[in-house]
DNA sequence: TAGATTGTTAATCGATTAACAATC
DNA sequence: TAGATTGTTAATCGATTAACAATC
């Protein structure tokens, strides 16, 4: 099976199992679908169905070898190749993406971050000079940017989604309370925090009908894995 | 339909829809579902069936009364009553939360913030000072805390988890790049910002088998309705 | 009343799980 | 070779969409 037609839901798997590997690597020289499924407490079956997406990467018998499972989903999520990202509104939230680590560990490189307020304009975040806003059309004009991020107040973000798209930017990630529509030449991942407060309040609320774990051993991390 | 047995899919959309009409309050007394399906690029279809869940919000021939939905789904998202919450966590991230605006707007306080750097400890977050971790345990005791946000680094996260499980907080919210598992008693939520970058790092490589909203109008906020 | 729009049931679509032949 | 475990197809399950009778 090719590239072409890979549902949406496998993808947003994805990092995760990435994540999987990363964290196997020097531990284990290879691992099968039933064990990582007991370490990620999903299925043996959709491990195998969603790697199997992306072509054979594992070998009857033997199972799914950790370091170039690790290499493979890394070229898959584009992690293999330098992205550069700007931040458009830094405040709190523009701040600790800009130093998030882990970014950095994935290849993502922090270009260029931006504001309109005076104050913080020149400031040092994360090794980058914030600039003023006016100034970004013209900086992704003038640099190869793969992916821009809103920490602006909600009136701001559509705004800036706007300059994000005339200029071509790959992607956009928005972590403002607004949805932005994505296009097809332009997907957008709006991130929510306050919508995951809310249904987590609302599970807390009604958590006797949560999943049925048997309650053996409650804070377990035992795999409910029944294939 | 009682409030049993309902997806956890349809409780994620619900903090959307509450999103929504907060926005809709003042501009207009009522809305259909098909009107909304359009403001929201869903389908009417599937916003009646999520509404009718939770009772018959709406009325034959007239729609859904904007004030009223709005009250209606702050009380099933718990809005209505005063909620605390505590981070742990005092780096640029649990910063960021602890003075997120719509979080308070919401009905969520912060009751306390916690660290292990004694030179954070004593700092002001967000009109909370913040205590050693060591003290996380006992201030939990004496304090109604609803959820307990982590925002330390991974190798921290775990062992804050069962303090919160040990203590009977209600939920977690877990920033932090590991994979706490809920129980049915302690539902968690995990978000994995670098998970999110990783798949639209994906989706930017790929956009081309996208969904095809016709390009018409590419920026548009059009609706993709078809019923 | 006639038109509009809900709540709900039935039909469709897609995702997950189970099963198993292929093969290391 | 025999045992293990994949990749993949078929069966099941759940979620979305379409249709429509009920009713404001």
């Amino acid at each position: 099976m090719g590239k072409k037609g890979i549902p949406e839901i496998v993808i947003e798997r994805l990092p995760r199992y990435y994540r999987c590997f990363r964290a196997l690597r020097g531990k284990r020289e290879k691992i099968s679908s039933h064990e990582l499924a007991a370490e990620m407490h999903t299925s043996a079956s959709q491990i195998r169905l969603d790697l199997s997406h992306f072509g054979g990467f594992g070998l009857q018998g033997y199972g799914y070898n950790v370091e170039e499972l690790h290499t493979k989903l890394g070229q898959i999520l584009g992690v293999d190749q330098a992205q550069y990202y700007v931040i458009v509104g830094a405040g709190r939230l523009g701040r600790a993406i800009a130093n998030f680590p882990v970014f950095q560990e994935v290849g993502f490189s922090l270009a260029g971050i931006f504001d309109i307020d005076d104050s913080v304009i020149g400031q040092d975040i994360g090794g980058v000079r914030v600039s003023h806003a006016d100034g970004l059309a013209r900086f992704l004009g003038e640099h190869p940017v793969r992916i821009g991020i809103i920490t602006t107040p909600a009136e701001a973000a559509l705004g800036v989604a706007e300059i994000f798209r005339a200029a071509g930017v790959g992607g956009i990630l928005n972590f403002a309370p607004v949805d932005i529509a994505p296009t097809r030449q332009l997907p957008v991942t709006n991130i929510h925090l306050t919508d995951r407060l809310l249904s987590l309040s609302w599970r807390i609320m009604h958590r006797e009908q949560e999943q049925d774990v048997s309650r053996k051993d409650v804070c377990s991390l035992q795999n409910t894995t029944k294939e």
